[in-house]
Parts: structure tokens; C-alpha cells; sequence
DNA sequence: CTGAAAGCGCTTACAG
DNA sequence: CTGAAAGCGCTTACAG
């Protein structure tokens, strides 16, 4: 590998010289910085990462922080793959990479009473490899394992949980917003026994989208009933197993929100089981529109989420704290209604 | 930060010995071993990453060589997530970490023809940060790019793409028995008249489908024929596309085995759109199970990759290359043929 | 604007 | 078994 002095020794400046080109150009005068820069061209220099690491206490990769042995065992993000490009794309525009944080833990055994793989040994790896900054991955409950990193002073963004620190911020969809176009939008097609199937307690967008079906009612004049809303877990059996009671009821709702697509399918499932029509006899709308959203029968009406938006915005804060003090306002995500068949309004 | 020379002083040694004693503990004696043991124990002593990697000329990072900029706009790898975190726990338990790789062309417009964004800037990449090793995750057309790091001498393995180099393998599912079995049970239905719909040409994955396919026929005594085998390309509008076409022929196929689950999905919203139904006009059956495949209507049979085990796997060949010099012969997963409607076996 | 020098925090022959 | 020393390849005050 060519390195610095080589370069040096072929312009007859000094490696620091060298070092200033790539770094403050401004300060090296035109001349010599062509020179340096046409040979490091030609010679396809590029600094070494490990020695820039470790002489600036700053390297240039971003940690992912992204729980995979949770207790919830099959544990999965619903959009993982466009974060990830999203993430990647606009960390790369900089020069950033991102490294897959993982502990000695992640491997197997694990005592089931943690949160998040040992966050302290997450940190003390984000300090072995000076990280510029890290993205969070909420998988549901490690909001409080996460403060843990937001106080170490490094620059953090998290996806769906409200973070806080001296460098932390957040980003998140616009849920509430969301869940209310839903309500509106049944309400608009004349039901008036709307329910909610939730996601967990203490989850962020759980809790904004059940704000939001809330706010949707009222805006739609539509009166509350406690009965109506039910708590799931954002997965799919939690979705059926709710549909399932809310369909044996004395006076079934008419229509259901499901917090998420998951969710969604299982109440689909659940109406198909109980011999009940969708549309016809229950509208359903989810959250999210994953892919298998447009695919079940009846095609999900849905809020969509910006998903390789989610990963833009967290790299765009995440750079932002990278070249200021200052730190970014949570990016709060607008959603989109895909009005498909499950509402009832195409028929 | 707590350093190795910090450690040194409070136990009146020399850095050497504490670095010995992380890196050849057997040559240092008990004693001071235990000591240092616990001294650096006590104070969360973990070697900067940086300065090792730098006089080590090694990092403990592998790198992941994900194509996200490809030509092919909506490029999905079918179970991204399974993967990463197969590789990522496989890996974790040995001390390495994941860098996902990212040139600056990721971030936007790059020359229309290259298949893989710029190689070369991987291949410096990979200097430039000492990896390990490589893992390549291919995207269908990136094969020739990929040569270029296998015959950098870095210890490489790629996913469903077969690799030749010095110190370079491959993982992939043993397609063949799989699309064998698939077809065979398809023959065992009492199905003469079996198409299929392959995967794109030059895709090592898509040949061994189709070569499945010719093999169950063979097996079940049942002739071949040309017009039955169409190409698609994985995705889903080419099955749609190559299922509308056979349907339409005057002696349409009773039996369809779609080379990917995508394809597959295609394959059924044509036969629905033509007002076949499957299983009963047409039996349909994929590759893959992803998630959708069970929520399809009819549920889709299909020949399931073990998609946590490719990346185990990876990690595995990789791993071991990285303690001996020894090349792993190339990793054959098996398949399992899931049974579900859209074939017919269930009625 | 540029160079000499110190320093980032380890590892590894080389002596002893 | 252990230490002193050189070296990994950069960056950055400090002089000039």
C-alpha cells in the first residue's frame, strides 16, 4: 500500500505537508497542492483509516447499534433493508461507513433479564473504535438501555424512540397524523364504531398513533369508547388474537385500525377465520405498508412510512452533529394514506 | 480512556507484557498474568482497535460488499435481515464486526455501466481499513466485479455466487435438489405438463434451479420440453409476465415451478388476472419462503432456503480462513420443500 | 506556506 | 519470562 511519505518523497515536501492537502487544502498553497494531489492521484493514495483513527481519536465510521438476540426471539424490523440503503447512501456521500456493533453476547447465551445486549460493553466498543457517532435501532424495549449511550456524549440518533442527551436526537414518523387520515378516512366512508388495535405500552409510535386514531375520532365527531381500543404488540398474532375477540363482541366494530401492517394481516386472518368479509363486513387498515401489505386478500389499506427516508433523515442529523455543536430538532417523518381495499372505498 | 500503559504502571510492568498477555497469554507467566488480569478487568481496559489494527496491519472488522446502487433500481435482497443477522452473530463470537462498504459512488449518479460501483474503490477500501476479510453479498450481475476481490488475496466469501481465488469460497443453497424436489412432487400430483419460469441467464442460483428442474423431470420419467422452460429474472413482473404468456398458449401448462417466490407471487396475480385458478386450473410453486409466501392467496408452496444459515455459514468459511490458510471447500445449505395450497397437494 | 518533531496506543522481533 | 525500542501511518501544534 502507498502511503504518505511516499508521496512526500516523490513531490520533495514533507509527509505533513501531505497531510494538509487531504486535510486543511486550504492552508497549502496551490502549487504544491496540485502536485501532491496529481501524484496521490496517479499512485491511488488514500490515508490509511487505522493510522487517521488513531492519531485524531476520531474514526470514520458511524455504529449501528441493532439488537438481534432479544428476547423476542423473532424480533424483526419491518424495513430494515431500506434503512440500511438509506443509511448507507447518505453516510457514504461523506465518507462515513457503518459498523455493525456487536458484543460477544449477541452470539448466544444471554441473561433473559436484559434489555439490550450489555449496553456498557456497546459503549466501551464505540470508544475502542472511536466512532464518530452511532444510529440506534429501537426494537420496542430498549429505550432505556439507549440513555445509556445518549449520555456518553457521542453523537446519537435513534429511529422511534424519543432519545435525549447532550448530542442526541431522534427521528421518527409523523404517527400521529398518520393514524388520524386513517380514522378520518373510515370515518369518511360512514363507520362509527371505529376500534384500534394498539401497539405495546411504552412504545413511542405506538402511543402517537393511538394519539393520533384519538384525534381522528374527534375530528371526525365521532364519540370515544374505551372498548374499542385493545392492546397488541405490533406483531401478527397479537393482531389476530385481538380481531378475534373485537369480532365475538355484541356489537363488533365496523371498522379497524391496526397500528401496524403485521397486525393488520392478523386481523385479516382473524376475520377470514370467523367467517367475517373484509371489507364488507369489517373495514381494516394498517400502518407501515410493507411489502406483503399490497399482496393479502384484500389488498391493506394502509399509512405508509417513509422508509429509506428514515435512514436519509438519521444520517442527515447524525452529519449534521458530526461538523457542529449544535443539535438537530427530531425529524418527525411525514406519512402517506394508500387507500387499497381493505377500507372498503374502491368497491 | 483507559490504556495499556495505565495497566503497565499500576502493575509494575512493562506495555509489552500487557499486550502479551491479551494477545499470547501462554508466554507470560502466571502470575503477572493474573494480575494484569484483573488490574485491566477492574478498569474496563479493552486495546484501542485503532492503534492494533495499525501495527498489526489487521482489523477485527470484516467487510460486507452490499450493492446498493445497482442499475436495477429496486434491488431486494430476499431475506437481507436473516442474513445480516446469521453473519452478524456468527461473527460476533470470534471479535469481529460487520463494516457495510461504501464507495462515494453509493451516494448518487455513477456510470451506467458499471455492474458493481467501482471495485477498485472497494478494493482500496478494504486496504485502508485492514479488513479481515470480505463478504459479497451478490445482486445478480456483480460475478465478474466480484473476481476482483477475490484475486486480491483477502479472504473472501460470497453468497450465491460461485468464487475462485486464492483464498476465496462461496455459500449457497443446494438449488438443484431443491427445484428437483419441488418438481418431483409436483410429477407425484399427477402433473405431466410442468413449465418453469428460471431465473435470469449467467446467475449461478437460476442455473442450478433449472437444473433441478430437467433432473426432477428426469426422475419422474417425464419428458422434456423446450417450450416449457421460459426465463424471467427473479422479480415479480417477470413472472407475472412469462405466466400470462404461458397461459395464453393453446396447450397451457398444468403445473408451474417459479425459480423465486417473487416470480411465483407474479405468477399467481397472472393466473388470477386471466381467471385461472390456482390450484385447480394451474398449480404454482416457488423458491425462497419469504415472509409472503404464507400470506399469499393460496398460500404458497415452496422450496425454503435456510436463510439464517447462509449467514452463519459465511461467517463460518470466513472464519476459518482467517485462522488457517486452508481454503473451505464451497458450503451447499439444504433446502426443504414447504408444502402449503397453491400446489394442489392439500385439497 | 512549510518542515521537524511529538504523539496517537498498540505489537513484535530482539536481547537478556 | 520480561523489558527497551522500533515501528505501524497518520495528524497537529509549534517554529520559522
Amino acid at each position: 500500500m502507498v502511503t504518505a511519505r511516499q508521496i512526500a518523497q516523490l513531490c520533495g515536501v514533507s509527509v505533513a505537508t501531505v497531510s494538509r492537502v487531504f486535510n486543511r487544502p486550504a492552508t497549502v498553497s496551490a502549487a504544491t497542492r496540485e502536485h501532491v494531489e496529481r501524484v496521490a492521484r496517479d499512485l491511488d493514495f488514500s490515508p490509511n483509516e487505522a493510522a487517521r483513527a488513531l492519531s485524531r481519536q476520531r474514526s470514520t465510521m458511524v455504529g449501528l447499534v441493532w439488537d438481534t438476540d432479544h428476547r423476542r426471539h423473532s424480533w424483526r424490523h419491518p424495513f430494515l433493508q431500506d434503512l440500511l440503503l438509506g443509511l448507507k447512501s447518505a453516510l457514504s456521500s461523506r465518507g462515513y461507513h457503518l459498523l455493525m456493533l456487536a458484543t460477544s453476547d449477541d452470539s448466544g447465551s444471554r441473561n433473559p433479564g436484559a434489555s439490550l445486549a450489555d449496553p456498557v460493553a456497546y459503549v466501551s466498543m464505540t470508544r475502542r473504535h472511536h466512532l464518530a457517532g452511532l444510529v440506534l435501532i429501537d426494537s420496542g424495549t430498549d429505550a432505556e438501555a439507549f440513555s445509556a449511550f445518549a449520555h456518553s456524549g457521542l453523537p446519537c440518533v435513534a429511529l422511534d424512540v424519543a432519545l435525549s442527551g447532550p448530542r442526541a436526537t431522534y427521528v421518527t414518523s409523523d404517527n400521529a397524523s398518520g393514524a388520524a387520515d386513517a380514522v378520518r378516512h373510515l370515518a369518511a366512508l360512514g363507520h362509527r364504531r371505529i376500534a384500534t388495535i394498539t401497539g405495546p405500552h411504552g412504545n413511542v409510535p405506538a402511543a402517537a398513533r393511538t394519539d393520533g386514531y384519538l384525534r381522528g375520532l374527534a375530528e371526525a365527531e365521532l364519540p370515544f369508547r374505551e372498548d374499542l381500543v385493545v392492546t397488541g404488540d405490533f406483531y401478527r398474532e397479537s393482531g389476530f388474537a385481538e380481531m378475534r375477540r373485537l369480532l365475538a363482541r355484541a356489537d363488533p366494530p365496523t371498522a379497524v385500525f391496526a397500528a401496524s401492517d403485521e397486525m393488520a394481516v392478523g386481523a385479516l386472518l382473524a376475520a377470514r377465520a370467523a367467517g367475517c368479509r373484509v371489507p364488507d363486513d369489517v373495514a381494516v387498515v394498517g400502518f407501515d405498508d410493507i411489502e406483503v401489505a399490497s399482496l393479502v386478500d384484500p389488498a391493506l389499506t394502509t399509512v405508509a412510512q417513509d422508509k429509506r427516508g428514515f435512514g436519509t433523515a438519521a444520517a442527515g442529523a447524525l452529519l449534521s452533529m458530526l461538523d457542529s455543536d449544535e443539535v438537530p430538532e427530531p425529524v418527525r417523518l411525514p406519512t402517506k394514506l394508500v387507500v387499497r381495499d381493505s377500507c372498503g372505498s374502491q368497491r
